[in-house]
RNA sequence: GGGCGCGUAGCUCAAUGGUAGAGCAGUGGCCUUUUAAGCCAUUGGUUGCAGGUUCGAGCCCUGCCGCGCUCACCA
């Protein structure tokens, strides 16, 4: 297939070849930069107030604004620092240079610009520029019509907003909105944030397979691929879990890892088939101190990334100043949906009373999933400050310890805020004997052609059978948190690359 | 997967069923301190794709493709 240019772009690619008719390479390898845009700036106005001192400089960057005016060219470029005005001149250049520069200059081309630095009458600090050359051309013109510049804010008119084109393309996305620059830069510094914190309280991070024999550690459908030489079926991982607590019995106390999960599931608003988790587990730790551990997370982030502990999503002032609200589960659901489930020991019963209330409780479903679907229906969007939520039903923790006073219920919370489930983390299972029933009950829970349906891990519960420590495990995703700090109501805008449907 | 909505020039958007348009970008001019520069002129379209109804379809109908919102499933 050959690509058809458009008007735009042949009147490009025209350009490119008058170029290299004059000797002129549109694409040199060689470039050179003596300051930043704003390390420019700042030189300048350090010694602008002192007699005779100069700031020559270089600049590179990428060409956001054009206004020939004849005999003189004001333009800005951008570089990874932001934008700097430069100025073309005939008495400076010669007149030939400046029609040069209009003539085969466009939006988006790549530009080296040397000068003087100086103030123009208007105020604005701009290089005067003494030589110039194309670092590079750009041929597809970039989808931004006009930018102003408003109290040193870039104010964007008329700018790439279709969602499909920015998600597909996203390089034109990046290059015409810096604002989506800006999410990116905030998502990396809340990764290191997060791995400042867990560093600083002595956790190891290690990283474990993503092409895995079983699955496990979670309730999702795998996507499934095959090795050749070896001759089987591989699980992308759906979590991390079961590799990280082998590696408590291992007698590393403290475990972490920061990577990506793949579910074959649905995507929507938040959820991508594969997203970025945060694990850790916590030997000598319990559910309760894994709470407390979580609120002194999350609060390091709103501290090193935003600045403050109150943080504004979505219209709703969020404040995640310790201590979270802490609501037991069947408290909250009493309250909020008026059925007691400590009333209700099996599925036929609670179901009855969901009925009684005009819900319509799936068929087939355990008692954990219908009090599952009672939290992500009434609790869950209700939750807007932080609240975890605590001591849920045993059928869908498999993982988790019994909490000794009622066997039906486990040492296990959500954190829920903005009407998000944030994190999931429990006091881990540790009791080999336990385990192996409970993979049990899971098979005869699900039906076997049910593929969120736990398989058996026999060297999981090896493991566990050389004795594994008590521990608390915490699991976060990571790409929530960060619509948190960034204020995006969709996980596409946090995640560089979404999955989109193939197109043609 | 279901429901609702959207898809028009490079970008942002118009267009009662009756000649597909504007601003910006582009092109050609004028212009030596502009900054959404300005002024004059001008190019640019298989209206997502395929059918149908109609004298006539961007608009109405059907199917398909893609995206958004939402419900279901999930983190």
């Amino acid at each position: 297939m050959t690509k058809e240019y458009s008007n735009l772009e042949k009147i490009r690619l025209e350009k490119v070849e008058q170029l290299r008719e004059q000797g002129i390479d549109p694409y040199p390898a060689q470039s050179e930069r003596s300051h930043t845009s704003q390390e420019a700036i700042a030189a300048f106005e350090g010694v602008e107030s002192k007699e005779g001192e100069e700031v020559s400089a270089t600049l590179v960057g990428r060409v956001r604004s054009l206004r020939a005016m004849g005999k003189i060219t004001f333009a800005h470029i951008e570089d990874g620092s932001g934008r700097v005005q430069i100025f073309l001149r005939a008495n400076d250049i010669g007149g030939e240079q400046v029609e040069f520069f209009n003539k085969y200059f466009d939006l988006g081309d790549f530009i080296q610009a040397s000068g003087e630095m100086f103030r123009t009458r208007t105020g604005e600090v701009t290089l005067r520029v003494k030589e110039f050359h194309m670092l590079a051309k750009s041929i597809t013109p970039l989808p931004a019509a006009k930018d102003e510049v408003v109290d040193g804010e870039v104010v964007q008119h008329a700018t790439l907003a279709e969602p499909e084109v920015r998600y597909r393309q996203r390089y034109a996305d990046l290059a015409v909105n810096s604002d989506v620059r800006q999410i990116f830069r905030k998502r990396a510094a809340i990764i290191r944030s997060l791995r400042d914190f867990l560093d600083g309280q002595g956790f190891l991070e290690v990283e474990t397979p993503i092409l895995q024999p079983i699955y496990g550690g979670a309730a999702a459908r795998p996507f499934v691929t095959y090795h050749n030489q070896l001759k089987q079926d591989l699980y992308l991982r759906i979590s991390f879990e079961l590799y990280l607590k082998r590696l408590l019995v291992g007698d590393i106390e403290r475990v972490y890892e920061i990577g990506r999960d793949f579910r074959n599931e649905g995507v929507d608003r938040t959820h991508n088939p594969e997203f970025t988790m945060l694990e850790f587990y916590m030997a000598y730790a319990d559910y309760q101190q894994v709470m407390e551990l979580t609120e002194e997370m999350v609060v390091y982030v709103a501290d090193q990334v935003a600045g403050s502990r109150e943080i504004s999503y979505q219209g709703q002032v969020i404040n995640l100043e310790p201590p979270w609200s802490r609501m037991k589960l069947s408290d909250g659901l009493a309250e909020l949906v008026g059925i007691d489930i400590e009333e209700h020991a099996t599925a036929e019963s609670l179901a009855q009373a969901m009925r009684a209330k005009d819900l319509e409780p799936e068929p087939e479903a355990t008692r954990g999933k219908l009090i599952d679907s009672l939290i992500g229906n009434f609790l869950e969007p209700n939750l807007l400050q932080p609240t975890f939520l605590y001591d849920y039903p045993r059928d869908i923790s498999p993982l988790t310890k019994s909490r000794p006073e009622d066997a039906s219920t486990v040492e296990r919370f959500e954190a829920f805020m903005a009407g998000m489930e944030i994190c999931n983390a429990f006091s881990e299972l540790n009791d080999p004997l336990d385990q192996e029933a409970r993979f049990q009950e899971m098979g005869r829970d699900y039906a076997s052609d049910d593929e969120e349906r736990h398989p058996m891990d026999e060297d999981y519960l090896r493991a566990m059978r050389y004795g594994m420590p008590p521990n608390g495990g915490f699991g976060m995703g990571v790409d929530r948190l960060t619509m948190l700090f960034t204020d995006t109501p969709n996980i596409r805008e946090v995640i560089l690359f979404p999955h989109l449907r193939e197109r043609e």
